[in-house]
DNA sequence: ACGTGATACGTAAACGTTTACGTTGCCGGG
DNA sequence: CCCGGCAACGTAAACGTTTACGTATCACGT
C-alpha cells in the first residue's frame, strides 16, 4: 500500500493537519517542522491521493471533452489547444467521444457527472435540449467550442461563420470570378452549414450576382462527399470557375476529383477550403482555405471555463478572427 | 448540493448498506426494498460520487494515455481505438500530450499517480530510463502501444516494423524497381527508424540489389522534411525510380517536391509511405501505402490493459499484421 | 504579575462510499 | 420445543484528505 498523509505524520513527528499544511502552502508551522516534514515524505516517496482529496475539496481538478470525433483534424487541434492549457492549469481533461451518437453523449454527461469534474467544454457538437437540460440539470460550468446552442445563454466560442464565409466568397469575386459554386456540408446544420450558405449568398447578392439554387450542393463535410459534390455541380452546372468549399475536406475531394476529371486547378477551375487544417499546405496544389484559429479556440475555451470555476459568474461568448489563408488554389482571371 | 446515499437511504427508509447493495447489484434485500431504493433514487436525481466510490473500492475506472503529440492523424487513430473501447468497458481516458518533453512526460505521470488510475497506455513514444524507472515506482499495468521498451518486459502491441519495411521494399521490387531510395524519420529513432532501414537493406540484400548508403536520407517524418529530403536525394541521387517513405507525411511530400519539380509520379517516380492514415487516399493520385492497423492497436491495448487490471498478470506483447494498401503512386516497370 | 495576542501546532469531524460484521426474524428438521 | 441456518437487513469502521476549532507556548505591554 502506498504511504498516505498519516505516515508522513508519524514519521515527522507531526499532526497530519500540519503535513496537509505544508502540502497546501498554508500559514502555521515552523520552518524546522517544514523540514522535517519534507523529508518524511521524499524518505517513504508520499504521493497524495487526488480521490480523497478531491472528495473533501469538492474540485476533482479535471474537466470533461465532448467531442463528435476524435479523429477530425479540427478535433484534434482543438483538443490540444485545449490539453496544452488544461494542463498549465494543473487540471486534467477526460475526452469523450460521442460519435454523435445521443445515448452515448448521455452516458458520458452521466459518467462525467460522477467524476465529479469541474467543468465541461463541449466541441463542435450539435447540441439538442435533451442535452442542454441534462447540462443543466448537473450544474456544471459549460462552455461551447466551435458550435453554439442558441436557445440558451452558455457561452461559446467560435468563428462568425457567416461572415466567414462571406468572406471567402468575396475574396473569389475579388479575384474575378463571377460564377461560383457552393459545397455545403450537411443540409440540416445550423452550426456549420446554414451560416455558411447564408454568408456565400449575402456576398453575391453584395456584389450584384444573382444567386442561383443549383450553384448550392450538399454534401456531409467529408473527403468522399467533396468528390461525388463536384461531379454533380459540374454535370449540371459545367460554367462555373470557382468553388467554396465548406470544409477542408471536401475541398481536398474537389482537387482529386478535379485531377480525375481531367480539369486543372486553378486555371479552369479555382478551390477555396474552409477551416485550414494541416491538409491544406499538403496538396497539390497548396488549398487556399479560410483559416479558423482551432488551437486558440481551445486554449480560451479551457481559459474561460477555468474563470467560470472559479469565479462562479456566467462568461460572455467570444467571436474569434478569422482569415484567409493565401496558397495556389485560387486564380485571378480577367 | 447533490443527495447522497444517504439522503437515499433515510427517504427509502433503510440503511446505507442496503442502498449500496441495491446500488452494486449484490445479494441481500427483498424485491420490495429494492423498489423502495430505486424510486428514492428516482425521486431525489441521486448519481454515485465516483471519487468517493473509489477511494474505498481503489478503482478508479480511469486510465491514462501518453502520447507525443495529439494532433497527428497516428495518435488520433490510436486514440479513437482507444477511447472507444474503453467506454465499452465503463472506463474513462485521461489524456496526456507529453509533447516529446521529458519534463512534462514525468509531471504527466505523477498527476496520474495522484488521480489513481486504474492503469497507463503508453502510445508511440520514445521510452527513456527515467520514464520507466518512474513507471516501475507507480506499481500500475502498463501497456505499450506502437513502440516498446526492449530493456524491460513490458507488453507491447505494435507491427513488426522491420518486416513491414522490408515488405513494402519487397512490392517496390516485384513491381521491377531495382534503384530505390529511402526517406527515414529521425536517425536516431530505435522505434520507428533503424528497424525501417534494416528492413529496406535486408529486402535489397534478399533481392541481390546492392545497399548504397546515398540512397537513404534522414528526415524527421514530417511533410516538410519529406519535401526536403527528396530534393536532396534527387540532387545527389536522380537515377531512382521508386522511393520508400517512413511515414505518410513525407511521402505527402514527396509528392509535392515531385509536382514543384515536374516529376510525374508515378509516370517517372514511384512512392510508397508507411501508415496508411487518412490522408494517404486524400493526395493526387491516391497513395499507395503499408498500413498499420491503428485502430485496432488502441483497441487491443485497451483490451490487455483492462485484463491485466482485472487478473493481475502480465500479459504477452501483441505482433499486430500490416498489410500494403495499393493506390495510385507505384508503376509497374520492366 | 497579569492579561493579550500571535504563532505553532494537535484533535476530530466531515466528505460519500464500500464492506466486514452483527442482529434480527423466520422456517424447517430433529 | 429447540436449535441451526439463512435471508434481510442495520451498524460502524475504513478509505485519505481538508479544515474548523481548541490549546499550549511565548513575547510583550502595562
Amino acid at each position: 500500500m502506498n504511504p498516505t498523509i498519516k505516515d508522513v505524520a508519524v514519521t515527522a513527528n507531526v499532526s497530519v493537519a500540519t503535513v496537509s499544511r505544508v502540502l497546501n502552502d498554508l500559514p502555521g508551522y515552523s520552518e524546522e517542522t517544514r523540514q522535517k516534514v519534507l523529508q518524511a515524505i521524499t524518505k517513504l516517496g508520499y504521493e497524495p491521493n487526488a480521490l480523497a482529496r478531491g472528495l473533501v475539496s469538492k474540485r476533482s481538478h479535471t474537466i470533461g471533452i465532448l467531442m463528435p470525433s476524435l479523429s477530425s483534424m479540427v478535433a484534434s487541434e482543438i483538443l490540444k489547444g485545449i490539453e496544452d492549457t488544461a494542463h498549465r492549469s494543473n487540471q486534467s481533461v477526460i475526452v469523450c467521444n460521442t460519435d454523435n451518437d445521443g445515448k452515448r453523449t448521455l452516458e458520458y454527461l452521466q459518467v462525467l457527472q460522477e467524476k465529479q469534474v469541474d467543468g465541461i467544454i463541449v466541441v463542435s457538437a450539435n447540441i439538442i435540449p435533451e442535452y442542454y437540460q441534462k447540462m443543466m440539470a448537473m450544474r456544471k460550468p459549460v462552455i461551447l467550442v466551435a458550435t453554439k446552442y442558441p436557445q440558451s445563454n452558455l457561452p461559446f466560442i467560435k468563428v462568425d461563420d457567416e461572415k466567414a464565409a462571406y468572406d471567402a466568397t468575396s475574396y473569389l469575386i475579388q479575384k474575378g470570378h463571377r460564377i461560383i459554386g457552393m459545397l455545403s456540408g450537411t443540409r440540416t446544420d445550423q452550426i456549420a452549414s446554414t451560416p455558411r450558405v447564408k454568408g456565400y449568398e449575402r456576398a453575391l447578392s453584395d456584389h450584384g450576382i444573382p444567386i442561383r439554387e443549383n450553384y448550392i450542393t450538399y454534401g456531409d463535410f467529408s473527403f468522399k462527399s467533396g468528390m461525388i459534390c463536384l461531379e454533380r455541380l459540374l454535370e449540371a452546372t459545367p460554367e462555373i470557375t470557382a468553388i467554396f468549399a465548406a470544409s477542408d475536406e471536401m475541398a481536398v475531394g474537389v482537387l482529386s476529383q478535379a485531377f480525375k476529371m481531367g480539369i486543372a486547378v486553378p486555371r479552369q477551375l479555382s478551390v477555396i477550403g474552409y477551416d485550414n487544417t494541416q491538409i491544406a499546405e499538403m496538396t497539390t496544389p497548396p488549398l487556399t482555405a479560410l483559416s479558423q484559429p482551432f488551437y486558440e479556440m481551445g486554449q480560451s475555451g479551457i481559459a474561460m471555463l477555468l474563470e467560470q470555476i472559479e469565479q462562479g459568474k456566467k462568461m460572455e461568448s467570444l467571436i474569434m478572427p478569422h482569415r484567409i489563408a493565401e496558397r495556389d488554389t485560387v486564380r485571378e482571371i480577367l
